[in-house]
RNA sequence: GUGGGCGUGGUCGAGGGGUUAAGACGCCAGGUUGUGGCCCUGGAGAUCGAGGGUUCGAUUCCCUCCGCUCACCCCA
């Protein structure tokens, strides 16, 4: 028997009451922002996956489901959303719209990982982009939308988490002075860790690993080492925040595993703190579009994990109500009477009515007990008495009241 | 890549070296002649994850593998 692969999963029809209220749900909310909807390829040419999340990134090292096609070209399945999002901007010269450009996606990502709980190798995100414009006001707009997208979705307790990492210009700076203070302590570290002092210091911060070590706390924080202007944008950006009331923690330790990060960078977590608990992140990308091959152009944007999202609803037991369509069924008894069925079906659809036909010839208890059981609103029963009427009965399911009307009258009776 | 837990009909789930391998839900049919949801009766459906080993005999014990799951790393 065959299974769906590891880390995937089928979205059965019981399930799908809650995507669509999630997928509409954001979207709606993304609207509201003015923002557009935005759809790439599930694949992408790998080097724009590896040039900008980062060749010493776990995603580019070890999780991407990259391949050859057949025509020899490097094809990787979209990991993430954003450096999709830039190359269209780029290809099509959406520079050319009012800035910023804001659009949002949903779509499934793809990560070769080992599944856990709320992690999947196909999963699926809700991201928006908001690209050429780096006022901070921006920077709040994209926390708020954040933010209200969980509040719409009924995801309570929400926590806002931020931190801001400095400019690539103040990257190197920085970067020494975490070098220069984990260096002495290179002992203590794994492996990992240790690669991680050469290639990637940044990383060592939210390393589990070092958490409670002694020197982790006195580790040198990026917001000292930022340069004036963004330290004037940060200080902008904190005192929308503060004027709106919108409760936010800083963390020093916050800064994301993608390479393209600039400013800006958050996190939103739910009240339960566990495993996998980020359903929400992001952060500026100042340089990501210059590095494409465009003029320097600044963005900002954020991806929520949908499967976390519908697990954080679940945990809450928010039960998204929303009518299953109840059908009409169409009960028979023999075979002038089956063949009136059918036809009367494809009326009632033409009406926009669910009409299902019962399928097998079985006997009239059957038939209704299969109507009970798919939650039929009502029956029409066409026998040898209907027939030579030229009428139809109908059973309204929930009263159990009978009436005979007239075949071209059916739909009426069905309302 | 590492570690823990688990794999029995479609689902949930007892059991245990030799059994007709429980039970529940679901599915199908019947409870008379054209009528559901409750109830009653019956039926279909399991090579007990796969391979190997121990044994007279394994689904039950052992090993390996595969899968699921949770956690680590990392991430949405």
């Amino acid at each position: 028997m065959h299974q769906a692969p590891r880390g995937t999963a089928d979205i059965l029809p019981e399930q799908q009451r809650d995507w669509s209220f999630v997928y509409g749900t954001v979207a709606e909310a993304a609207r509201a922002f003015g923002y557009a909807r935005i759809d790439t390829p599930i694949f992408e040419d790998t080097a724009l996956f590896a040039r900008t999340v980062g060749e010493e990134t776990d995603i580019v090292q070890k999780e991407m489901y990259s391949f050859q096609d057949r025509g020899g070209q490097e094809i990787t399945l979209r990991p993430e959303g954003t450096a999709a999002v830039c190359r269209a901007y780029l290809e099509h010269g959406l520079h050319n719209q009012p800035l910023p450009v804001r659009l949002y996606y949903l779509c499934p990502m793809f990560r070769y990982d080992r599944p856990q709980a709320g992690r999947f190798r196909q999963f699926h995100q809700f991201g928006i982009e908001a690209i050429g414009d780096s006022d901070a006001t921006v920077d709040l707009e994209v926390l708020q939308l954040a933010m209200e997208s969980m509040e719409r979705l009924g995801l309570g307790g929400m926590r806002l988490v931020l931190n801001n990492i400095g400019d690539a210009a103040d990257r190197p700076r920085y970067v020494e002075a975490l070098r220069e203070h984990f260096r002495p302590h290179a002992a203590h570290m794994g492996r990992d860790d240790r690669r991680r002092l050469d290639t990637n210091p940044l990383r060592l911060l939210d390393s589990k690993e070092l958490e409670g070590e002694s020197f982790m706390a006195s580790a040198p924080r990026s917001v000292d080492y930022i340069g004036e202007e963004a330290r004037a944008h940060w200080q902008e950006l904190l005192g929308y925040l503060d004027a709106l009331g919108i409760p936010y923690r800083l963390d020093h330790t916050l800064v994301r595993g993608l390479d393209y990060y600039t400013r800006t960078v958050f996190e939103v977590h739910p009240a339960r703190e566990g495993a996998q608990s980020a359903v929400c992140a992001g952060g500026r990308y100042d340089g990501l579009i210059e590095q494409l091959g465009g003029r320097p152009t600044p963005g900002i944007g954020f991806a929520a994990g949908i499967e976390r999202l519908i697990l954080n609803l679940r945990e809450q037991g928010a039960e998204p109500q929303d009518a299953a369509s109840a059908p009409l069924l169409l009960a028979y008894r023999g075979e002038r009477a089956k063949a009136e069925a059918v036809r009367l079906a494809a009326t009632l659809r033409k009406g926009s009515a669910a009409a299902v036909v019962v399928a097998p010839p079985r006997s009239l208890k059957a038939q209704l007990r299969y109507a009970s059981a798919l939650g039929a609103r009502g029956v029409f029963i066409l026998g040898d008495a209907e027939l030579e009427h030229g009428t139809v009965t109908f059973r309204d399911m929930a009263t159990s009241e009978q009436c005979e009307v007239p075949l071209t009258q059916a739909a009426d009776a069905a309302r």
